[in-house]
DNA sequence: CCACCAATACTTGTATACAAGTTTATATAG
DNA sequence: CTATATAAACTTGTATACAAGTATTGGTGG
């Protein structure tokens, strides 16, 4: 993920991201730059760059000379991230649905057959690293890397709450996997308006359980 | 504009930023870090975190150890501000079509109004401030504030180029009022769809002078 | 036992010192 | 005069020191 950090700053950046999405580090949580700083074994300096990376991500919060906090949850965050990444997912699937270009296709069904096996193994993880795998796959075609980019960090809001989803109401696997291929068979069909109208619908998949998930983990919001 | 700095930091952000969209500061242009906290009069800390910011939003690049530069003029990277700007302002403006919010109509008539005004002055600073707040006024009734900021940042890129487009071929006041004109009909004939096309061709002018502006200006490039 | 106050530890913000690499300038050899 | 090599100046990256404000804790008085 292109971050445009320095080599000390952008593993620790790597980690934390990482762990706050993954719901590892909580909502909430106090961050030291103290105890990163000794953590990681680097001065202060590298971990500031990393905390303000996250502050500008909207993952972190600074009160001033008070403390360094993990986000909590927020439904107009939540809704906000959501709005941007239909935005731009859907402008990027109509590009390559006008296009129909056939090393995109090929790579988006090696992933949907990749993704019925892992849903077929019940295997969480990996089948959400493919169906990351699988937009990637569309926005590389656009060579937008910076639009690639805010999606990958606008959707970190919404990992959050997919994390806490999958415990709650399973993997939804084969939702998504329908929804991946209707986008494919509408890109195959050159379709772009309806390439978007499916994508648009596959990304707002997440607002469908977020009021039950705020109603069950009241302390994260 | 958010930037989330701090009070050291953000005079200096809101500076620099400006300087550069101008083209005050020129594409390829030496910024010395040195320099900079003389000139401002604080010490290089405030400085680097404000050079991390003009990074992460591509309008500056840093050489390891041998400086730091204004960020030349790329096709590429306008194409993609474009295409990002884009996508966000067409959802935004269908959300706006499809509420037709009494308030924001008004304040956008208004606006187009004092367009009119300023065209006639052939006052161009005013004439684009007035568009960017045409713009703003949309994004604010979503309240989506990092959508807007994500807009204001590419839009960067893109000012770069309107900016020497200017110089050239000038405002350009009837074409952009009528655009306006169409994109707010749109809204208040509450056709989303329409809205975005409307807004779709209004954000794609800057392209069409794009190749123009390389051939004139190709040292900036 | 509770309330309040003071001192201490902890937090982030800013400035500065040092490290390591690049560029430029200068002097010297040919 | 040119080319080359050496040294000096300049660049960013990182670590640390200091400043200023906040939170916590412990003790004291009631």
């Amino acid at each position: 993920m292109a971050v445009n950090l320095n080599p000390t700053s952008e593993p620790v950046f790597t980690y934390l991201h990482e762990q706050i999405i993954s719901m590892q580090i909580l909502p909430g949580q106090k961050l030291s730059e103290n105890s990163l700083s000794k953590q990681f074994q680097v001065s202060r300096t590298p971990i500031r760059e990393v905390i303000a990376k996250l502050v500008s991500l909207g993952l972190v919060e600074v009160k001033v000379k008070s403390g360094t906090f993990v986000s909590k949850l927020s439904i107009e965050k939540i809704t906000e991230a959501q709005f941007i990444r239909e935005a731009i997912e859907t402008a990027i699937v109509s590009k390559v649905a006008s296009a129909k270009p056939q090393k995109t296709i090929v790579e988006c069904e090696e992933i949907i057959e990749q993704q019925r096996i892992a849903a077929a193994e019940n295997h969480a993880i990996k089948f959400q690293y493919l169906d990351d795998k699988f937009h990637q796959t569309l926005a590389d075609f656009t060579g937008f890397d910076r639009a690639a980019s805010i999606i990958q960090f606008e959707k970190a809001h919404l990992d959050r709450v997919r994390n806490l989803s999958l415990k709650e109401f399973g993997g939804q696997y084969d939702r998504v996997l329908t929804q991946h291929k209707q986008i494919l068979n509408a890109i195959k069909q050159q379709n772009p308006q309806q390439a978007a109208e499916y994508m648009a619908l596959h990304t707002r998949e997440i607002l469908t359980v977020l009021e039950q998930i705020k109603a069950k983990h009241a302390d994260y919001f």
